[in-house]
DNA sequence: TGATCTTGCAGAAACGTGACTGTCAACGCG
DNA sequence: CGCGTTGACAGTCACGTTTCTGCAAGATCA
């Protein structure tokens, strides 16, 4: 009781631990550690005791030490995939931003902090950060690291469906393709003939099964399919691949770009072919940029609502972490939404909220 | 010995501890520890024998018993600012995206990675992660979180120079007032009469320092100012501001949007208002966002070259953890680039660079 | 050949917390 | 008055590392 104030180590110096605490206020380390968790039978005066004594000294638990003990961490990794050499598409496209930032909302709401990790990267990095769980953002095929990390007993909950028989707790998706066929339909009502596609040759789920279901509806209708791919994490190929779309000799009356930028790249190749929008090509792009709102025309976009995929990833993963989880994977699925704007509307709309036609025409 | 392969606690069942390697290796703990770590003197032999038997294991060393023993994590805080309800403005502009890319690139190429915590948050999710120092982007006067963090001993770096008396332990900021009178100067030089000023009515530095400039060089041409301002973080407030300002009696010839979608707010604004970019009106705005190049026009934009800004914080924050800063507060300044496009040039560049003209006209 | 030095490794003490077990007094009850 | 029960705390161990100290055995040297 000599030395209070000062832990017996010169550890750090401006921290006090919590047997400074308990020393200050008389009592012993189990009263303290019970007076300020709300566990164990103390009287409540004492309770009070204790935390006013802690607050006069400052005092904060040590992170490590509780992690330690308690093997919870309070840490949920982000895992963002990574293309090229850059390690992170983080701003590539606004759904990874949008996306990002509503996991670290709902996350926080819980008492858990994100942690951002690449998806490819030394062991070294994973191993060094202690992880209650990881939320994985379109998982390639065989992805070691989640493979290790199941391995290791961690929750994983990937945004996408995961490829292959890649073993994740659980997902959370958009229906990409009844989404896409959403869109053909609704250029096709708007009179479209030939609709192209604007998409990626890379190999995650979103392309994949967005351009088969582009496929499947064109087989249907007895379209031929029209479509250029390009490396989508290369801005440039964006640009060049959507004036190639246009530069066709089966040019399309209608194209649907399956990421962010091109919507801006279309429109610029359509300006350089003399083309109208949307008069004599209609657009839709995926986007979550505002920005489309406020070009010449505005433009259709789709919405995957990377807010409320980003809450329900947190959401599904925590209740694994704290052990509130059904038995059975969740497999959550979140509707996509199509913003009306003028590029892919023959006849602007005269009120504001059209009446849909009736039904039984052919 | 004769329990190897399972910790003596049945803590983990799928993870083996540094014991269980050191049993299965026929040697001490201390010497697994030091064959990992590349530390103490031990012969080649024994350290390659070590290291294949933890393979073999599959041992990860625990993250938290790492951090309790060395006290340090490997753990960087980054926090941004918090305008509305949402607690980040992570996606807001570009900016803040490009920025956190770039500093957890660099903060990974040294073996930290980058944890995302709100600016203004309980105490208890500060303190139940261990972190090894905090990047604060653009801090706000007396900031709580960031006394409270340097109370504790440990670095804070910020972006953006720190207003008031807020003592972090290095700032990297821009010259934000010699990029105005640059967008400035170079707006004269393109022919405007009067400048009007688009800005924010929060209270950081980067608003306020740009918009003092702003006044200053008013000032000192003899123009009366000419400006809106509007909460940054409502992007419908800015394009409400934006058609404010040009629908003015004293209507500006040019105008300086502070943040990043004033361009397109403006070039909607002007077409409303039948304004052409740039014969009637020259545009420019501070943006990172790629799109300005396929505008119509193309929109001069100003960069403020978040990944340099992301990279430099990091490197300044890992030396002043590491022990290898210099003893005085480090600052330091990355220069901006304006990115000149159509919007704010009167006569199309006839030559890709044009020759700065000579500098002796009043 | 003994004394000193180096090599190769083992033991054990922390790091700061949470939780289990134990102790001592007061109290109710027959 | 004796005994079991309960309240209110203290002691102590364990979480899994890192690291300091130290001890044997061989190498070197006078």
């Amino acid at each position: 009781m000599s030395r209070a104030e000062t832990s017996r180590r010169g550890s750090r110096p401006g921290r006090a631990g919590i047997r400074d605490v308990a020393a200050a206020a008389g009592v012993s380390i189990t009263t303290v550690s019970d007076a300020l968790n709300g566990k164990g039978r103390l009287p409540d005066a004492t309770r009070r005791h204790v935390r006013e004594v802690a607050d006069r000294l400052g005092y904060r638990p040590s992170a490590a030490a509780r992690t330690l003990r308690t093997g919870k961490s309070g840490l949920i990794g982000l895992t963002v995939t990574t293309y090229g050499n850059e390690p992170f598409t983080f701003t590539e496209f606004a759904y990874f931003a949008e996306m990002a930032r509503a996991a670290t909302s709902a996350a926080l709401a819980r008492g858990y902090a994100l942690v951002i990790l690449p998806a490819t990267s030394r062991h070294d990095v994973w191993s060094n950060v202690a992880l209650d769980g990881t939320v994985v953002i379109d998982p390639s095929d065989h992805d070691p690291v989640v493979s290790e990390l199941v391995r290791q007993g961690l929750p994983v909950v990937s945004d996408g469906r995961p490829a292959g028989t890649l073993p994740v707790t659980a997902w959370v998706d958009n229906d990409h393709e009844a989404a896409v066929l959403g869109i053909l339909d609704h250029l096709a009502d708007a009179g479209a003939r030939r609709i192209g596609l604007l998409t990626g040759t890379t190999t995650d789920t979103y392309t994949h099964l967005s351009t088969t279901a582009y496929l499947r509806w064109c087989e249907r209708v007895g379209q031929d399919p029209v479509y250029e791919a390009y490396p989508a994490h290369d801005p440039c190929a964006g640009a060049v691949a959507a004036d190639r779309l246009l530069a066709r000799p089966d040019r399309p009356d209608a194209v649907y770009g399956l990421f962010d930028p091109n919507g801006t790249d279309l429109l610029a190749a359509a300006r350089r072919y003399g083309l109208r929008v949307p008069e004599d090509l209609l657009l839709v792009c995926c986007s979550e940029s505002t920005v489309y709102a406020s070009t010449e025309p505005p433009i259709t976009t789709l919405s995957l609502k990377p807010r409320r995929i980003g809450t329900a990833v947190i959401q599904v993963l925590i209740d694994a972490i704290e052990g509130l989880a059904s038995d059975q994977p969740v497999e959550q699925v979140i509707p996509t939404e199509l913003i009306v704007r003028t590029s892919s509307q023959r006849r602007p709309p005269r009120t504001t909220v059209s009446p849909p036609r009736s039904p039984e025409r052919e």
